[in-house]
DNA sequence: ACCCAAAATGAATGAATATTCATTCTTCGT
DNA sequence: ACGAAGAATGAATATTCATTCATTTTGGGT
């Protein structure tokens, strides 16, 4: 058998396509992650299977087994994958010096975390149910919490660089970053799960308005 | 076989007992109800299975099904008790005239939303794997939304008390409403998630400098 | 042209799990 | 005491799913 009459070589670029396509093992592995982030967002943390991953892949059911051993595996570097990314693009902002106005960065800042399409709700999905999961889960809880650390601390050096500048006594810089970040989850929360309620416009104005409070001089 | 030599009637409360009890179903399904907030605490949703809540709840393989149906609806009834015991416990607090001063109100109000012991946290995990699945499914959306938009409205309408009764100017009451529910959120999250990084007390104290700086002349 | 190491496939396997239901047990009204 | 209604049990069932692995395919090196 085999061979076939060679017929069918396809040569479209990649839809549809039933010829085996063999790939360097890194961009498999993200193209895999990539799947399992849009199964996440679309049916939830807890319905996701590995044939429901690989389908979205357009891969072959044994995959994802074969790049990450097993599901848990794969979950985790999906999480750390998102985390990552998330927040790299905060911490490439704050510490940027390509902005060097603050309260322009401040700004940028805010851009980042409430701007984007559609993505960023995948992303945001993601995000979440991995959260849910948390308090049972202290490999999540260890990945989450490494990368939140440093933002945080990225974002404190940020406000204490602002009160400095622009005077502000009496502010505590740790505990308004604290506060800020949590504002910033919470929204995302709102928007993910209320959308009805608040919209991305309402979530800018909010997160601004609790910045002008603030800051006054370098917001608006 | 059975029936034994009719020893050992246990007559302790309920521990140990191999006794079958009969109650009411109401009470069953509350029981029911406990043991999955436990079972979801511990484990996680995704991870919770009707044998860990029936086996959790003391109780054999199949009531579950005889009291709920289906698992899936066991879940819903699940978040639709958490949801409602704390939305309930908010809008008592704000709308309860057994506290005349509305400072005072807000700092019950947080002690509510900050306070409490162990329970509270497996309360919060079990609203967070909600909220994680809540992305996909749109009948947890529809229980979050529905208490959550009277819980906002009872907080509106007392940042517009106190807003009056202090002659805040320049303040929006419900676009303030909606920070400081975002915020609370966000502290719950970090509670949950990063521990170590925040405590409960510097999450009380995060949410209060907020209040303050809204409302300088009812708090503290 | 040919070979082979690595990549990919997908049918088969076995474990886990929700749900059913025939049977057993309790309680309460009479 | 007794019987019936309904509450509870738990073994059996059918399904779903992660994981394995024998086989096939690919592409680069020689």
């Amino acid at each position: 058998m085999t061979d076939t009459s060679g017929t069918v070589r396809e040569v479209s670029p990649d839809t549809g396509s039933k010829r085996r396509q063999i790939r360097p093992k890194a961009e498999r592995r993200q193209q895999l992650i990539d799947a399992t982030i849009r199964c996440i967002a679309q049916h939830g943390l807890s319905a996701v299977t590995m044939q429901m991953v690989t389908r979205e892949a357009g891969l072959s059911a044994g995959i994802a087994n074969l790049h990450f051993d097993s599901k848990d595996n794969l979950l985790r570097e999906t999480l750390r994958s998102v985390a990552e990314e998330y927040h790299g693009g905060q911490i490439e902002i704050m510490e940027g010096e390509d902005i060097p106005d603050l309260g322009e960065r401040l700004d940028a800042l805010l851009d980042f975390q409430l701007g984007r399409g559609v993505t960023q709700r995948q992303k945001m999905s993601v995000w979440f149910a991995y959260y849910g999961e948390a308090g049972a889960r202290p490999v999540y809880q260890k990945i989450v919490s490494t990368v939140d650390r440093l933002a945080a601390q990225k974002l404190e050096a940020l406000f204490t660089d602002i009160i400095c500048e622009g005077d502000y006594i009496g502010v505590d810089a740790r505990a308004l970053a604290t506060g800020y970040s949590a504002l910033i989850d919470g929204l995302h929360l709102g928007l993910l799960v209320t959308p009805r309620e608040l919209t991305k416009r309402r979530a800018r104005t909010v997160a601004r308005d609790f910045l002008r409070r603030a800051f006054p001089r370098h917001i608006d």
